[in-house]
Parts: C-alpha cells; sequence; structure tokens
DNA sequence: TTCTTTGCAAATCGTTTGCAGCATG
DNA sequence: CATGCTGCAAACGATTTGCAAAGAA
C-alpha cells in the first residue's frame, strides 16, 4: 500500500475527493502489519473519528482492495482480513484456531511480479501457508482450542 | 486432495464413518478444476443424491479444509471458493470482476513444503496474483463489466 | 454549484447451529 | 446398539444497498 500523498493523486486523477474519512482509513491502515479484519480497524478508528459508519470503512477497503493497494484474504474465521503490505512474503494460517502471522523472512525468495500473465495484468500477489499453530498441535486430539 | 480410499481410511482411524454423502462429495470435488464454490458443488451434486443438504455439504467441505485436503479462498465475491488441488500452483484472481483462472504453468516453479515453520506444522499452501482480466481491462474506465 | 461521498438503517444472503431421527461400524 | 452423521428450519452475522444530507473541488 502507497503512502497518503500517492492515494490522494490517485483518489484526484479519478475525479474522486480526499475526504478526512478516506485519510484516516488509510493512515490506520498502512503501518498495521496485524491482519486486521473490518471490525478489528473499526474499533480502532472510533478514537478518533466516532462518526465514521462501518458502511463507509467497507467502502473504502473494498476500493483499496480493487486498486490493489491493499490484499483481502480468508482464514476460515467468517471474517475478511486486509493486510497492506504487498511486498514477496507468506502468511502463516492455522486451520484450526484461525489465527494468522508473517511467516520469518527466510521463509521464501524474493518473487519478481510478472506485468502480464494470461492476458491478466497483475497487479499485487499473495501466498499462504496453511498447518496448525503450536496451541493447536498441543490440543491435537481433535477437541477444543485456545483462541 | 487424496483418493476416495485415503479419504475413507482418515474418517475411521479417527472413529468416524464413511457416509454416502461424505464420498459423494469426494468424488465431485476430487478432479474439480473450477475453483467452485459452495452452492457450485450443491447444484451438481443434486443430480445424484437429491436429499443432501447444504448444511452437510459444508459441514464436510469445513472438515476437508481444517485436513488440508482443500484449500478455501477469497476471490472478493462474498463466496468461499474451493481447490482439491494442493500441488503448488498459482490462481490469476481478478479484482475487478472476481473470476479466477490456474496460471500457466511457466509462470512458478516447483515449491519445497516446510515441514514446520515458526512452530506450525505445515500442510498446504496458496498462491495468488491479484490483477485485472482481459474483459475488465477492456471496460477500464470503471464502468460496468461481464460477468 | 456540481457531483462524489457519507451515514443511517434496513436488507441481503452465505454459512452455521440445534435437534431429532437415521445409519454406519 | 452406540455413536457419529444427516436434514430440516431457524438463527446468525458479516457485508451491502438505497437514499437523503453533507462537503470536496
Amino acid at each position: 500500500m502507497r503512502g497518503i500523498d500517492e492515494l490522494s493523486a490517485r483518489v484526484r486523477q479519478q475525479g474522486g475527493k480526499v475526504t478526512p474519512q478516506r485519510i484516516a482509513i488509510w493512515r490506520t491502515l498502512v503501518h498495521d502489519k496485524t491482519h486486521p479484519t473490518a471490525e478489528d480497524l473499526y474499533a480502532r478508528l472510533m478514537t478518533d473519528m466516532p462518526t465514521l459508519s462501518l458502511a463507509t470503512l467497507y467502502h473504502v477497503l473494498n476500493e483499496l482492495v480493487e486498486w490493489g493497494e491493499v490484499r483481502r484474504f480468508d482464514t476460515g474465521d467468517g471474517h475478511s482480513h486486509f493486510d497492506p503490505d504487498t511486498t514477496p512474503h507468506v502468511e502463516l494460517v492455522c486451520l484450526r484456531c484461525h489465527s494468522v502471522i508473517d511467516a520469518p523472512p527466510t521463509a521464501y525468495t524474493p518473487v519478481t511480479l510478472p506485468g502480464e500473465l494470461a492476458g491478466y495484468r497483475i497487479v499485487t500477489r499473495s501466498e499462504q501457508y496453511f498447518g496448525y499453530c503450536p496451541t493447536c498441535q498441543q490440543a491435537s486430539s481433535g477437541d477444543e482450542y485456545a483462541v
């Protein structure tokens, strides 16, 4: 995800408007490494902008995803998670408790994004490893687990 | 995703039961390369097993995902998509119309799955490129598009 | 002023859940 | 015959939508 200035420029180029809501959401997301859900972000945003509506948040998140500035991905917990980090990296997702963390950088090697593939104009990439986190391995008998 | 026999063995090992519903769902999914949604699969299954319920289908899909036999991923269209292909490959997802296809095999190189990473026991992997499909590039002005 | 965006509230709809009957092992 | 599984129908809840008012450009 690019910075506030670049995003502002993009919005204006499209004939859009740089509103306080968009800026607040961008600022909250831009350095977030926690793979937050929409609700997570909303809770955090309420501090600075208590009048913001969830509908607006979803709208802005959707446009960021469609622009390729933010990735949306599914951990299986029924919530969409968002990640502004579009550099090559890997997420580890637990198949039982649906926790997510970034894999250690040693786990992958740099990737060059193809400009085009099968006629698709490529703008971003996503990679996940799925498995069982340490906690869920202990509760390996197939029973309850800690969230 | 492994074959019917291996899955049957796994179910029995866990003290579960190999039911006609599970087998029908496994058979429908095992060679499916279309990245179907639950509804897609349900429509296809109704031909052979008209009494199958969506609730059962979801239950069986969830267990396949939790076992690492099938991957679940999000294209942004509000439906979960499922893929039984756990060999190293890449999906191309359109950020505007949310279509999915497998990338041509030249687009990637074989990957060896680490057995463990950051304490996670890894069982499967997923990789996507996001961009704009040929159709959506034509309708590039930001307007309507064909599904 | 013009046209995009916001906020509210209601609607949507994919997915999950509770439970009683059924079928596998 | 014991337990796990199924189907039904209702519940759930994350996300979307319609519309009038607000505010960027």
